[in-house]
RNA sequence: GCGGGUAUGGCGGAACUGGCAGACGCGCUAGUCUUAGGAACUAGUUCUUCGGAGUGCAGGUUCAAUUCCUGUUACCCGCACCA
């Protein structure tokens, strides 16, 4: 039969049998495997795509054969900008076009064969969904995680949208390039930052791959260091700032404020050249992502004349600078500077001309700042000693006594910013009401749907197209009764799966956004594979999310996932990302059509370390179809027999140990190219029995599903294979009577010799002597001694 | 700049705890069968001056190093003025 007929004939067989429908009650132990959910565009599936749901659907199939309930689903993260996008240029309404981008994507997920359980599919633009992302929004509001706040937003012009820090890494909008501004916008928040010290300790409680762990440290960013005030000369105002070298401060020559820093405002009258300082801020403002990293040595800043700031020590008289190099949204948006020990004060002190005083002994300050650890110096009281290991601990407590500052902890992540002015989105629930202020949309009123939006535009103003919307934004306060205005804002397209996988485990539950006997059973997510670029944004945000609703006693685990795997993008043939614009974009349908989607799926874990980048190559690909078809082949040569071979045998348990290894250890390369060994065995043999072909098909299933069913069924081997148990290997069977070795003379390889598995040492060294090709090599040279190593190796050192 | 990773034939990649480097596949070469072949099969395929040399480069440890150690280069990824 064709290819095509075989796949679909299978395919339909899934689907009346229910063979991958998961079920909530059982005695088999449960498996969750997650692959993350695609945002459906219309270009259609990647091979991307392909590599990793293939990959963990033969983890999926082998762990049912293997006895477990496996709970395997797929759904469609639909919200987003790009669906918007599209229905500003083509005037199609995004619930329309993500409909039909749905249809394309589940059609060609069907066509792989993927074993996904379509009974539990959800969709994050369904009301059904997003209801209870709107219902845990409110939990979260109710917490006061989720909070209003002026706050400088990254926004990117182009989109006309605002951008999490996440979103806009490198000072780039993520999606367009653009470089972002900073514009300051009322926001509604997430208390991320209050999770910092829980989602930095979680990761202990997972099994995540340690390039994502450290990811996640890094963003997280943890710093210890202290707070120390420093008094405002003639003024009962103090300057806050944070550092991590305290046991710099007697090498304080000058204080740097960031542009926004509330004390400019508050002493403004003091300040003399106040313009001066609001035009500086302006300018900093203005600066573009490629200024910025240009400029990023060249520190400009200015210096406030009319105040000094009074060092808690020395008492000395501080200038106080307004520089941009200093965040607000870090530590305390003020830094003591020292620059004798940090390079960005030594630049911008050699800048400004300002002194630069050294405090430890070691480099050369004149030449550039020393980092490095020594013995204090010009330091009062702390001379003499060491810098990291006793006067950072001495300064910190004689600041604390005398109520100077205190030991402090700082993190790198911010708050996660949780409106977006676009209108494909899931709408904030929240009321906004001139009486009562900010007031929850009831849970009874969830979810608040998307109204029928006509017009696409985002508006120059930043708000969202919803905001034209009068039926929509009019309401009723629910808590006076007065008129009212409902926010217009959405939910960043990240919302939707920050709780996703939760959903799967009862998709349809209208009262509970999942019940707690389907959380109990499926506990965590075992095995979550998605890409390297999530490691520090979606990943975290479920991470966060979960967390939050484990302190609510929402969900029994802190930790939603287990482990986390990541897969290598897949380049176009010319080892360049695969793009529209540069013709090198590979459609897995026109793979599945010439090749079939066995040979595709088969390719794709065949392609290389799963974990690296790999380029396309549509030549390796036919070679997997052909693989297949030798497989096919093969069957002409059944017999029904008694006939016994050592070797086939050794080899059969060895190929079913690599295989079941391999699947669960990412290497999936390995585990096909092991088939393909065991394949080029038995083609060696005039006939072959139908054990050992159904135990090929068997291991071979996970990954081609298909044809290996066809296989079985015409040959009448047995049970349908997806429904039968995964073959077991026998421990004693892995090793053969006989073995090679290799004989060495100083390293070089002189001669092999086959002798019996566990030959005795004096044994091989006797026969390894008596090589005719060794006694040549030995030729006028005094053996001086030889090395034997039991089933390995024999090394004749000589002379 | 900081953090992480990678480097093996023409190509993708194998190699357990240090023990025959190049498994498996692609590509290529020759042949067989064919009207034909982008089909199938068979044989070969790291380089070589045929002594040897060889896992980015330079050292080291070892009887033995792709594997361990020191230094170094290139590329990739993440973060990036985080105090």
């Amino acid at each position: 039969m064709e290819t095509k007929k075989i796949e679909k004939k299978w395919q339909k067989y899934w689907v009346v049998h229910n063979t991958f429908v998961a079920s909530n009650e059982s005695d088999k132990k449960k498996y969750y495997i997650l692959v993350e959910f695609p945002y459906p565009s219309g270009a259609g599936l990647h091979v991307g795509h392909v590599r990793s749901y293939a990959s963990l659907d033969a983890v999926a199939r082998k762990k049912r054969m293997e006895g477990y309930n496996v709970l395997f689903p797929m759904g469609w993260d639909a919200f987003g900008a790009p669906a918007e996008q599209y229905a500003i240029k083509n005037h199609i309404h995004p619930s329309k076009a993500v409909k039909e981008n749905i249809k394309t994507f589940k059609g060609q997920l069907q066509s792989l064969g993927l074993s996904f359980d379509w009974s539990r599919e959800i969709a994050t633009t369904d009301p059904k969904y997003y209801k209870w992302t709107q219902w845990q929004f409110l939990k979260f509001y109710e917490k006061g995680l989720a909070y209003k706040a002026t706050v400088p937003v990254n926004w990117c012009p182009n989109c006309k949208m605002v951008l999490s820090n996440e979103d806009a890494s490198g000072g780039v909008c993520e999606r367009c390039g653009t470089g972002v501004v900073q514009k300051e916008k009322s926001q509604w928040m997430l208390g991320m930052k209050k999770y910092a010290e829980k989602l930095l300790d979680g990761l202990d409680d997972t099994k995540f791959q340690e390039k994502v762990k450290l990811a996640q440290k890094n963003w997280i960013g943890k710093s210890m260091g202290a707070e120390v005030d420093f008094q405002i000369d003639n003024s009962d105002e103090k300057l806050k700032v944070y550092t991590t070298r305290p046991d710099t401060i007697f090498g304080v020559t000058f204080m740097v404020i960031a542009p926004e820093h509330p004390i400019i405002n508050k002493l403004s009258e003091r300040i003399l050249n106040i313009d001066e300082i609001r035009e500086y801020k302006e300018f900093a403002s203005h600066k573009n992502e490629m200024e910025r990293t240009q400029l990023n040595k060249d520190k400009t800043g200015v210096k406030v004349l009319g105040f000094y700031a009074i060092n808690p020590i020395t008492q000395d008289k501080i200038p106080v600078y307004v520089s941009d190099y200093v965040m607000m949204n870090y530590g305390t948006g003020a830094i003591m500077a020292v620059p004798a020990h940090d390079e960005r004060d030594y630049a911008f002190a050699k800048k400004y001309g300002i002194n630069i005083i050294p405090v430890i002994e070691g480099g050369d300050t004149s030449r550039e700042a020393y980092v490095g650890d020594g013995i204090m110096i010009n330091s009062g009281f702390l001379n003499g000693i060491d810098n990291k290991r006793d006067a950072i601990f001495t300064i910190t407590e004689y600041m604390e006594k005398n109520g100077i500052g205190k030991r402090s902890v700082k993190y790198r992540l911010q708050d996660w910013v949780f409106s977006r002015q676009r209108f494909w989105g899931e709408p904030i629930p929240m009321i906004n009401c001139p009486n009562c202020g900010w007031v929850p949309v009831p849970y009874s009123d969830l979810p608040v749907k998307l109204p029928n939006v006509t017009a696409y535009e985002p508006t120059d103003t930043g708000e969202s197209p919803l905001a034209s919307i009068e039926e929509f934004v009019n309401c009723k306060c629910p808590s006076c009764g007065g008129p009212a205005k409902r926010e217009t804002d959405t939910m960043p397209n990240w919302a939707g799966s920050s709780w996703y996988w939760l959903r799967y485990m009862d998709p349809n539950n209208d009262t509970e956004f999942v019940s707690q006997d389907a959380l109990k059973y499926w506990g965590k997510v075992d095995w979550y594979n998605g890409g390297m670029e999530h490691a520090t944004r979606h990943l975290l945000y479920a991470r966060f999310w979960n967390n939050f609703l484990y302190d609510e006693g929402l969900v029994p685990n802190a930790e939603p996932f287990i482990v986390r795997t990541s897969h290598g993008m897949i380049l176009g043939s010319n080892g360049e990302k695969m793009s529209k614009s540069k013709g090198n974009v590979i459609n897995p349908n026109e793979c599945i059509d010439e090749f079939g989607a066995d040979a595709l799926r088969v390719y794709e874990m065949f392609i290389g370390d799963y974990e690296k980048e790999v380029n396309w190559n549509t030549a390796s690909l036919n070679g997997c179809k052909k693989f297949l078809d030798r497989v096919e082949r093969l069957g002409t040569k059944l017999r029904e027999s008694n006939r016994y071979s050592k070797e086939i045998e050794v080899l059969m348990n060895k190929t079913i140990k690599k295989v079941t290894d391999d699947l669960d250890n990412l290497k999936y390369n390995t585990a096909v190219s092991s088939l393909m060994i065991l394949l080029n065995e038995l083609e060696k043999l005039d006939e072959v029995t139908t054990k050992d072909y159904r135990t090929l098909l068997l291991l071979l299933n996970p990954m081609a599903p298909h044809i290996t069913e066809e296989l079985n069924e015409i040959y009448k081997l047995g049970d349908v294979l997806c429904e039968s148990s995964w073959p077991k290997y026998n421990k004693e069977k892995l090793v053969e009577d006989s073995i090679t070795i290799a004989i060495q003379i100083n390293g070089k390889l002189r001669g092999t010799i086959d002798v019996a598995l566990d030959t005795e040492e004096s044994e091989l060294e006797k026969i390894a002597l008596a090589n005719e090709n060794v006694k040549k090599h030995l030729e006028g040279k005094n053996i001086i001694k030889v090395i034997v190593i039991k089933n390995k190796i024999v090394n004749i050192v000589a002379k």
